[in-house]
This record gives C-alpha cells, structure tokens and sequence, in this order.
DNA sequence: CTACATTTTGACCATTCAGTCAAGTTTTTG
DNA sequence: CAAAAACTTGACTGAATGGTCAAAATGTAG
C-alpha cells in the first residue's frame, strides 16, 4: 500500500498533516518557485526522501495545501444568509474574513500568490465552483438591494471590495506594519481595522 | 568604462531600456525566483552573457525594474491636493489608480509580489519614504475630518482600503476574470468598475 | 582608415534542487 | 513472536540555472 493510498494508517495521518503544516508555512512565505522540498522538510521534521514518500511531487503537496485552504477559506462566504438582514450578514461576513486574515494570514497569502501569478494550479476551480457560488451570492445581493434593503451598487464588485479589503490585511501585512509600526503591536488593531473598514463600507452601501 | 558607468551610452540606453522592459514583463508573471535571466534575455531578443554585461546579478535587474515602478506608483498619490476638494480628490486619485492597474498590471503585480513576500528589497524604502508620504497625506484627510469635509474615520485605513481595492483589479485578474469572462471583455468594464467602487466609496466617507 | 573602446557570444563551470534507489528500521498483524 | 507491511534515510543522479571568461565582432573618435 503506497502512501497515496485512500485509506490512511495511523502514521500516515499523523506525517501528512505534519507535512501540510510545514508546506503552508515555506510555500505561503517564498510562493512555489521560491519554496524547495529540503525546506519543508526540515520544517518537518523528516527527511527529503520521507517526504517524498507521503507526497511523490513537490506539486502535489503544493495541490494539497492551496485545496484545503481554498475549502477553508470561502466556508463564510457560503454562509451568507439570504435571509438575515442584509447589513447585519455582510457585517459578519467581512468581520469574519478580517479575522482570517488576521489569524491564518500564510492561507490568504499562499492564495493571493496562486492568483498573482495566473493560477496555475486552479483555474478549473475558479471558473467552474467559485465561479458558481459567486453568482449565487450576487443573487442574494441583488434581490436585497431590489428590495430596497441596500443601495443599488453592482454585486460583484461589491464582493470583490470586501475581499480585496480584509485580503489586504494578510497578503500587503509588510507594508501594513511599516507604515503603522506601533499600531499593529497593539491589542485593539484588529478592532480599529475593522470599525474603519465597516463604517467605510456600510454607510457605503445603506439605502439612502 | 563599464555598462554601469554614470554616463551611457547610446547602445548602452537602448538595451537597458529593452532589458528592463523584458524583465518587468517575466518578473511580473513569476516573481524573482520563479524568473530565469535565459528568459530574460530572450524576450529582450539578447544573449544571456550579453544581458550580464549590462546588469552583472539578476539582483541588478530586479530592483532596477522594482525602483522604476515605485516611483510610477506613487506619483498620483503625491498629488493628492490639500487645498482641493476632499471627495473630488480622493475621486481623482482612485480613478487614477484603477487607470493604472488596467494599464500597467505587471507594475503592480511586480509590487505585490514583492510585499507579499516580506519585501526583502524594500524594506527601507516603505519603513522611511513611503511612511513619510503616507503620514503627510493621513495628516490631510484628518484636516480634512477635522473641517467637517468628510465622515470621521481612520485616514490609514482609508489609504489601505483605497489601494487594496484598486490594485485588486490588477492582481487578481485571472479571479476577476475567472468569475465575471463577458464583462471583462466589454469597452465599459473600467467604468462599470469604477462606477461601483467610487458609490460605495464616497457614501461612505461622505460627510453625514 | 586606423586604433581603441565597447559590445556580443559560445562554451563552460559550480551550485542548487527535484526526484530515485536500495538497504535498513520500525510498526502492525496473525 | 515471527513474518509481512509500512516507514525511513544516506547516497546518488540529471536537469536547470546563475554566473564566468576569453575571443570575436562591431562601433566610434581622431
């Protein structure tokens, strides 16, 4: 039984995950290029060859990692409600993606450098399920704004503000701490980003 | 006289220009290590050795390409006007820097690469010039509060939100354009773009 | 046109790095 | 506990790539 293997022995369990966590880590910081194998290996722990026992090809951890992220990362945008009230569900929304940003920063960077360059490895992704989930939301967003709940502003792009914006956070962090040093050492950053941001946002977007 | 000598000559302006015309293009697409000088010089229609003569590193080259671009960058952001109009200013300056996200998306891609991971060549730069320019500027937009021209909020958050939105449409092209393939193909795309992002913007932070 | 400086390149070198392999060690199973 | 399966690794290989060098080609100043 080979390591690729649907069903995964105890061992195997414990290395692969060992692996993917070491893999976020080199791959989010030096993009895929930039990252090498002996690298995540030693951040794992194991050898090279170990390694390459569990994932036969660099690619394939770099696979492995960018789809777990990608499930991670669009689970709040899935639960937007269509339901809630508009303003209230984009609040926890763009909140709740703040917070990614802010406690798995390495996720939203390794997806920002996929799609800086070209994404190579999920352009299938993009345009079939992503493609299909956003379209669902801007749906729920143009009933809500032609139910006079939110002022009329095009879906799309209002979703790609919110997620340019919190992304921004994580994937631009460098620039975000030279510019602000003492701001992002205190407590309350996440805080003060937030309130900007949203009042930013929804006064942006209430009906008028 | 070496190719690094101050003053050039004529063959010497040309190739650089060429060279670094060719490298903007392939650093941009895949990042430092992810670009090799073969590349390079192919696409600058020269030999490697001949490329070397006129920047001995690939170093060289690439923060060559990556000063020209700063200074570009910032250009509209120094001209944000004290004495003009507050919403018409930040109207200005974020319609100039859509502008230039759809016409030069490699510069920007350039730039985001280089921030997202960790800003190993300019660093000094954004800890000294681009955090004095961004503290002059935040000092406006608070005059500007202060007057009653605009809604009070975070002047630094909202130059983050204003470059995170904008640089969005350069950087994550391939998503843009995995999630909305008719619209981006149209003549009006930018003002659609544009359109949306300046409502939600300047309701925003319109003085209430 | 001649002498000198600049530019160009083929061939080469050293290093890095993804991936292989065969032999050894540990874990699991009956 | 013995045999089989799963796991681990040192040593290696080949390709890619940054950079060198010496000689040839071209451009330029007087």
């Amino acid at each position: 039984m080979t390591g690729n293997s649907n069903k995964q022995t105890r061992i195997q369990g414990i290395n692969r995950s060992i692996i993917l966590d070491a893999a976020l880590e080199v791959f989010s910081a030096y993009g895929f290029r930039g990252s090498t194998i002996d690298q995540i290996a030693e951040k794992a722990g194991m050898s090279k060859p170990n390694l390459l026992y569990y994932f036969p090809r660099k690619d394939d951890i770099y696979v492995t990692v960018l789809e777990k992220t990608l499930e991670d990362w669009l689970a709040p945008f899935k639960d937007i409600d269509p339901a809630g009230d508009p303003v209230e569900e984009l609040r926890k929304y763009t909140i709740q993606k703040l917070k990614m940003s802010a406690q798995q920063p390495e996720r939203s960077q390794l997806f920002a450098n996929e799609i800086l360059h070209g994404a190579p490895s999920i352009q299938k992704f993009l345009k079939s399920n992503l493609k299909r989930l956003v379209d669902e939301k801007a749906g729920v967003i143009a009933d809500w704004i032609a139910a006079g709940k939110l002022a009329p502003v095009d879906p799309y792009h209002l979703i790609f503000m919110i997620w340019a914006t919190t992304q921004h956070y994580a994937d631009f962090d460098v620039q975000v701490r030279a510019i602000l040093p003492e701001e992002t050492a205190k407590a309350d950053f996440f805080d003060k980003a937030a309130d900007s941001i949203l009042t930013i946002l929804l006064n942006g977007i209430m009906p008028r």
